[in-house]
RNA sequence: GGAGAGGUGGCCGAGUGGUCGAAAGGCGCAGCACUGGAAAUGCUGUAACGGGGUAACUCGUUCGAGGGUUCGAAUCCCUCCCUCUCCGCCA
């Protein structure tokens, strides 16, 4: 959520940063209502004041021994009730305005940090660098990982499809084998790297999906229970920068650091046709999320070692990649400033999304009242949030079923991961 | 699911209709004193949010949430959420 206080007192400048996203969002409503509500409040706040005195003035008498059916007490609680009246017809009407500003609030996006490129969409994105091209497969004809992957027989499409619906899969034997492998192996890395792991809920509710900003704006993206404000949890994000909302931190706690593994389910509203085959776009992914709530004089850095931390997993597992910085056009809507880190899937000779690390700024941190409190100063401030995948296990297994694969149809481990997985290449199932 | 007890400031915890009580006391935090320095001790200060004001300051809101009664509610009534204890059930 944007300040309101900087929309009223710079409303061109928030404009021109808003304008450099994708959409059009206009704060013209927004600054009629301000206007009116702080009128209304204005008055509301007098009337309030005077029945305020009166109760005292009729407390006073009564302790002082009045008579309650004087004409002295009588003719303050007749003003008393005339106020009573008038504030019946204000107060609603002020909540009312209050909340419109709320929800035309939640449905602004965050501002683009002034040095985020400009760009229309993902394909004005700007690399920033580029790692591992040593380790790129030489042999020609890799198979797509959901081909070798079913060839394999670690992986089913097919009957998840009958299970559940498209866009799921289970994964046999080894594949499951593989995947649990590169969640402790990630888990183990991120952890040493100082983020204390979290098992999160993974039903969660609709205060926590608007304190990361999935909600209101993008309900159609989640899985909701019906019988319950409960919805899938469509990353970790969610449930662990929740976990601190409506708190005020000792600045001493900061900065917080947390890493999961959990289960991702996402509608995928909108992408029918695309990633149709294979692991990249499931509704149903498992992911290890970092967050970390940081002072805002470090957010900047905080930003940059969460990406080297998620970078570290794709070098120890010799996967090649590049960072991209998102242009205004392609930036999240929680988001100020976005990398996204890129793997190389040779059977489609792309790279594709892998990780997206985030600094949210105080965006989130605002709607979710996340704050902290500086020993000895007056007042809180927002703590700054950010969040990164280290990584997105799914397609992680499918950047090592292309990159990994081997001319005659076996994949082999890499070495990092094959303590986890007491094995070094991956044969055809039995069965 | 049944019975009971609760939800108050950054934390713990008093407070059951009235000015003096946004709220005792304690912890924490900050300043000062004491000390070579610290600990301990003593004194002083210390809620958040919104409005107005250059500021000093001032008005309002907030005692789990939302309604109600009243001139006046942390305190009484209704609904909901959550926590704890006992019983039942269950992995």
């Amino acid at each position: 959520m944007l300040d309101l206080k900087q929309i009223r007192e710079n409303p061109q400048a928030v404009q021109a940063q808003l304008n450099r996203r994708s959409g059009d969002y206009d704060l013209e409503p927004i600054l009629i209502r301000d206007r009116q509500q702080r009128e209304l409040e204005a008055t509301r706040s007098q009337l309030q004041a005077r029945s305020n005195e009166i109760g005292k003035l009729i407390g006073q008498k009564m302790k002082a021994g009045s008579d309650p059916q004087g004409a002295a007490i009588l003719v303050l609680k007749e003003e008393g009730n005339q106020i009573k009246t008038q504030l019946s017809e204000l107060e609603p009407r002020e909540k009312e305005y209050k909340a419109e500003i709320e929800g035309l609030l939640l449905n602004l996006p965050n501002l683009p940090r002034l040095s985020t490129p400009d760009g229309k969409n993902e394909t004005e994105n700007v690399e920033v660098r580029r790692w591992g091209d040593e380790y790129l497969p030489k042999n020609d004809n890799i198979l797509p990982h959901w081909e070798i992957g079913e060839k394999l027989g670690i992986l089913d499409f097919e009957r998840s499809v009958k299970v559940a619906r498209s866009r799921f899969v289970s994964l046999l034997g080894a594949g499951a084998a593989l995947e649990r492998a590169l969640i402790s192996f990630m888990l183990d890395c991120q952890t040493a790297a100082g983020y204390g792991e979290v098992l999160p809920p993974l039903l969660i509710n609709s205060e926590t999906l608007t304190g990361t900003g999935q909600l209101p704006k993008f309900a159609e993206e989640s899985f909701r229970c019906q019988d319950d404000d409960l919805w899938l949890t469509p990353t970790a994000e969610v449930p662990l920068t929740n976990l601190y909302r409506e708190e005020v931190l000792e600045a001493s706690q900061l900065p917080i650091y947390h890493c999961a593994y959990t289960p991702c389910f996402r509608r995928e509203a909108g992408s029918y046709g695309k990633d149709t085959r294979g692991l990249i776009r499931l509704h149903q992914f498992n992911k290890v999320e970092l967050v970390k709530l940081v002072h805002p004089e470090t957010s900047e850095a905080e930003h940059e070692t969460l990406v080297r931390d998620a970078e570290a997993i794709l070098q120890a597992l010799k996967l090649p990649y590049r960072v991209l910085e998102l242009c205004t056009g392609d930036l999240g809507f929680s988001a100020a400033k976005c990398y996204d880190l890129e793997v190389w899937l040779p059977s489609s000779g792309t790279y594709r999304e892998i990780s997206s690390c985030s600094n949210c700024w105080d965006f989130q941190a605002r709607r979710a009242s996340i704050r902290f409190k500086e020993a000895g100063k007056k007042g809180t401030q927002f703590v700054h949030t950010l969040n990164g995948s280290g990584l997105a296990v799914g397609r992680t297994m499918s950047a090592i079923l292309e990159n990994y694969q081997q001319p005659e149809g076996t994949i082999q481990i890499p070495d990092v991961l094959q303590p986890y997985l007491k094995r070094e290449v991956l044969i055809p199932e039995s069965g």
